[in-house]
DNA sequence: GTCTATAAAGAGATAGAC
DNA sequence: GTCTATCTCTTTATAGAC
């Protein structure tokens, strides 16, 4: 034990980051199913079995990788609220997190990564809902919700044209209104 | 060649559809990676080889499967519009069609059921542009177009409970000032 | 025409050498 | 601790018997 970086724990550390890494960005472009623990060694430059001996299986390795932040605090009032939404566009640069990513190309034919998207889009809602008026809150949280999916599903997996060429603030723009009829608000 | 019926070529039509039909259900729920020929051959009561006989590949079983009715016509005002995107809300019985299903299904992670779905959504962009005046038309178009898909993906595919509880007349009442506002129509 | 048997390929996982 | 080699399983697809 040198009192330096230990090589041995750092080492380890950073080639377990460098696997996931690599995992995030396969199963973000490929989904569960065709992603390969072969293909994840080579962009990661390890040995196959080494991923195995870190995760342990190819679902544990999926299970950490697509995992998502957990939405930001609720609170806010029906404005602040579609502007958050808006914000969470950042078609920007990064895009979405890989994470998310990861999880959302698999929902529709993974269990787990259905299940997972099932929690967090209902974190979503609930945390939406508690912000809207009138008996239907839940129903308008989920729908503005879904809105939200489908344009990023539309936007970042589908790569629709329409949606990739136009700046993200035309989007905004033209999505503002649209969600604000969702909360139920007049127009203000 | 009796002149009733002729049972082999009549047989052997049936027996096809048969094996469509249960090729439909199963990409449909499980997605194309899932869903095994041997799968769909016992679902439809015939012999794993026959499948592979009638349709030559799993690949082309699925082109067939997953085939969706093209969009109906356009050429309508903005309401009119609107009252036929919610109209395809058919939550009722039979939901959407099984092929359209199977073809969303696996849109996010099979190569040639994104093709097609980006075909099928590109079209109705197209239809849905050409109803929407001004310069942006296609943009709102295909915000529309993915608004619909995030609402379908959300109830069909993802099954959240706030969409599959709620009926389906109030998830269009809810939503109809939001694709109105999409429009670029006045609220009237 | 229908099915049995099998080929061929690819995957995840594991045991043991170094 | 890391990798070589392999095991085992499952799949699509095919060839040939009946």
């Amino acid at each position: 034990m040198s009192d330096r970086l230990p090589p041995r724990a750092e080492r380890r550390r950073r080639t377990e980051e460098r696997i996931l890494g690599a995992a995030r960005a396969l199963f973000a472009e490929l989904g569960f199913e065709r992603t390969t623990i072969r293909a994840v060694a080579r962009a990661a430059e390890v040995d196959p079995a080494l991923v195995m001996q870190y995760f342990g299986s190819k679902q544990e390795l999926f299970r950490l990788a697509a995992r998502v932040a957990p939405p930001p605090a609720a609170g806010l009032d029906a404005d602040e609220l579609v502007g958050h939404l808006l914000g969470t566009l950042d078609t920007k640069i990064g895009a979405l997190s890989q994470g998310s990513l990861a999880m959302m190309r698999s929902m529709l034919t993974h269990p787990e990564a259905a299940a997972a998207a099932r929690e967090v889009l209902g974190r979503q809602i609930d945390s939406l809902a508690a912000s809207i008026p009138g008996d239907d809150a839940r129903l308008r949280a989920a729908l503005m919700t879904v809105v939200m999916l489908g344009v990023t599903v539309g936007h970042q997996l589908l790569e629709l044209e329409e949606l990739r060429t136009a700046p993200q603030e035309e989007i905004a723009r033209l999505l503002r209104p649209s969600l604000r009829a969702l909360t139920g608000q007049e127009v203000s």
